[in-house]
DNA sequence: GTTATTGGATACCGTCACTATCCAAGCGCT
DNA sequence: AGCGCTTGGATAGTGACGGTATCCAATAAC
């Protein structure tokens, strides 16, 4: 396959594919010549991966590079390589540390994750994330009960986490581990956020009495 | 309180509270003077909600101002004013209609909504939202059961929808509705989707069997 | 009267994800 | 051999977005 019909069966302009190349995202083809490489489904694949990181996980090229790059070390053991692809999707959290408000959430965090008994690095930048938000809610006057998070917590997340880790093929080759946890992660992190929003809708519509639309 | 001082209780830069009112996410301070204007706990708790959808949330600018539009125009009732805050939660999705694959991802998702009976208008933009990513999903090779949604779908997402809806004062002035039921949305949302990962972190290191990390 | 601050307008900036343009080197067809 | 078209590779430009920076005249406060 040429780059014109990789761009054409993927729906990708080819500036876009060399940027992507460019970047590291998408590896090199394979040479034919000077002028001339070949490229694969692999190709095709990690192109529609990219995508659907970009566009539906909305995250940066370079975080998706760091993945990548994750991958394509062999060196890394594959628990690392988990960890850097997951870390990866974490947006980098500049809040200042000595801020107290932030340091009580942060430990209301680490408190709740212990008591969950769950196990998580101490480094890891999800309890920053979850810290922020949890101190966004506490300033709009809509601080979370801890007691309601550990049971969400437990009841839902513990067991989609579990189910859905379960689906990662751990004994394949490595970048398929990889692409399948972070296509999970990401894809069905936005699936749930979905669910979510139209079970409001729906719960929305119910509360307030409004009638149903007519079939069309 | 003068700008000067809004400025320094938020943490916001004078230009960038300036830029807001610009854009109309901030109303107008009370003019005591041809140049002198008075702001109150309102625009306080007005720019941290902003602050919060665009930090956590990453709303774009246009989507709060819309949002804000539809709370301060008093003619939209209660009803139409969450319908609109809660679209303009959902980024635009830029899919060919006429594409095949999509249309049948979106047929699934009709079907899902159908066949739970849940409430939510057709022209609603989170059903494209979803089938868009049910399509990535079947092109990666990881198409979500249908059945599986179905249960996550009543199991989870109904009851806690219907849970935080309990949770906004409809009874109350309308802005308070409004921004209670965004802020559920978004920082809940966001909430889930972070609790989500860090279970999986967890469910990982357990099914590697990597050893937990000493106490510090 | 002097100094500092304010509201308001306008122009500019940095990041990000592309796009556009060029170019020389082939490839393949005649 | 001649010729047009594509390719890989390099470099520069673009548009959207969320701010910043700068200026200004009008005051308010001392």
């Amino acid at each position: 396959m040429r780059i014109s019909e990789l761009s054409a069966t993927s729906g990708v302009p080819i500036p876009t594919i060399k940027y992507y190349l460019r970047e590291g995202l998408l590896p090199q083809g394979e040479h034919t010549g000077a002028t001339r490489a070949e490229y694969g489904d692999t190709h095709l694949r990690r192109l529609r991966l990219i995508r659907a990181l970009l566009e539906v996980g909305r995250l940066p090229v370079a975080a998706i590079g760091k993945i990548v790059a994750a991958v394509e070390d062999e060196e890394t053991p594959v628990h690392r390589m988990l960890g850097t692809a997951h870390y990866a999707l974490s947006p980098p959290v500049e809040t200042d540390p000595a801020d107290e408000v932030y340091g009580a959430a942060r430990e209301r965090v680490d408190r709740l994750i212990d008591g969950l008994g769950w196990q998580v690095t101490r480094g890891a930048p999800t309890r920053d994330e979850l810290a922020q938000v949890l101190m966004r809610l506490e300033q709009l006057g809509r601080a979370a009960d801890e007691d309601e998070l550990r049971h969400y917590a437990e009841t839902v997340m513990g067991l989609v986490a579990a189910y859905e880790m379960g689906k990662v093929p751990m004994d394949g080759p490595r970048e398929v581990a990889v692409e399948s946890l972070v296509v999970g992660t990401v894809l069905y992190g936005k699936v749930f956020d979905v669910l979510r929003r139209i079970a409001h809708e729906s719960a929305s519509a119910r509360l307030l009495g409004i009638p149903p639309e007519p079939d069309a």
